[in-house]
DNA sequence: TTTTCGACCGAAAAACGATATTGGTCGAAA
DNA sequence: TTTCGACCAATATCGTTTTTCGGTCGAAAA
């Protein structure tokens, strides 16, 4: 990619953590990288697509993140532990840099859909390919790997909400393991 | 309670479910239930603690359903089941009665969160007695029984989301005995 | 004493027109 | 190919006026 185009994906992002969408202008964004506005539009056709990018490339780094950390993790238990783990710490930090965005994102609902919705794939496509090598490898007892992924994935998601509304005292890592305690063993005296 | 109080109250209901909180007006309020705007001040000191009061009654009626479910049912699986199955079902309901007011719930956060967190509260009190009851009848293999409960507490509060945002073809009893399944058996191989 | 209501208040919202911003385009120049 | 100043139209903003609405009060019904 365009090493000019590069730089005002950067120079945006630290704007948009700050200021928020709205209230960054793209001359605020232009002057920042030394350029005339028009210039801007030569490199991207909206705004919205600087935003588009920007989420685009934070998407990547999270999955790039999240991977290695699964790739890492030998076990099929310690690899959804690394995942789960990781995407929490990860959206935790998320949570704090983009706090200006949280309150209007009610703006771009349709692309910020759109968006969760792609990684929810990517979550679940991860998810069934951990859980059908933990089949195979005889670690897991189940039997319809997609409800189960999803079950996965709805449980952990119910771990977000307060990462975005009270952080303070908030141990995430250690909410991830009680949850995936449960989730291994179940609660059912066998 | 006075039987005026009541009529004021269903009919607010009424008129909050239809047009929203914001749009219903006193005057719509008192119209409707053929009294002067002074004389519902009279019974409410004011529209807030007309708006606690439907709340309060709703709250109330949901949670005696939910004992009633829950004593209904047998054995301690049977019991949390019971309880998910209804509260979903119910919260299902809620949504579509109350589908206007989703979007303005943020004007009364505090008083949301009150209530969110009352309802919270007696959740935890329930699935705790159950659990306990449980593990004295040696279904349940859990030692600590505060964050179980809280985990299972998450758990469901993952299968709310898709009520609020897109409730065609989503079946939450289904969903509920899945994600009832993973916690009572967990997905490790035993 | 309890209940009802019309008249009224003040704060906040809506309405509105004038002005400024801002996302985006275009053609020229470098 | 890249940059930019000039420009446009839509929208946001602002100052002002008007209306609405939650809430009060005192009187009168019951």
């Amino acid at each position: 990619m365009d090493d000019k185009k590069k730089r005002i994906i950067e120079i945006a992002e630290q704007l948009f953590a700050q200021y928020g969408f709205l209230k960054t202008t793209m001359e605020d964004i232009a002057k920042k990288v030394h350029m005339g506005k028009s210039s801007v539009y030569y490199y991207f056709k909206s705004k919205d697509d600087i935003f588009a990018e920007v989420i685009r490339k934070d998407t990547l780094i999270f999955q790039q993140k999240l991977d290695e950390a699964v790739n890492n993790a030998n076990t099929p238990e310690d690899k959804i532990r690394a995942y789960v783990t990781t995407r929490m710490t990860h959206l935790q930090d998320l949570s704090k840099f983009y706090s200006t965005l949280t309150d209007e994102y009610l703006d771009h609902y349709l692309f910020v859909e759109e968006v969760r919705k792609d990684f929810y794939d990517y979550e679940n496509t991860v998810l069934r390919n951990i859980l059908k090598k933990g089949i195979e490898q005889n670690c897991f007892d189940v039997d319809d790997i997609v409800t189960i992924s999803r079950m996965i994935s709805i449980a952990i998601k119910g771990l977000e909400f307060p990462l975005f509304v009270e952080a303070k005292d908030y141990d995430p890592v250690k909410e991830s393991n009680d949850m995936l305690d449960v989730i291994f063993n179940g609660i059912a005296n066998h």
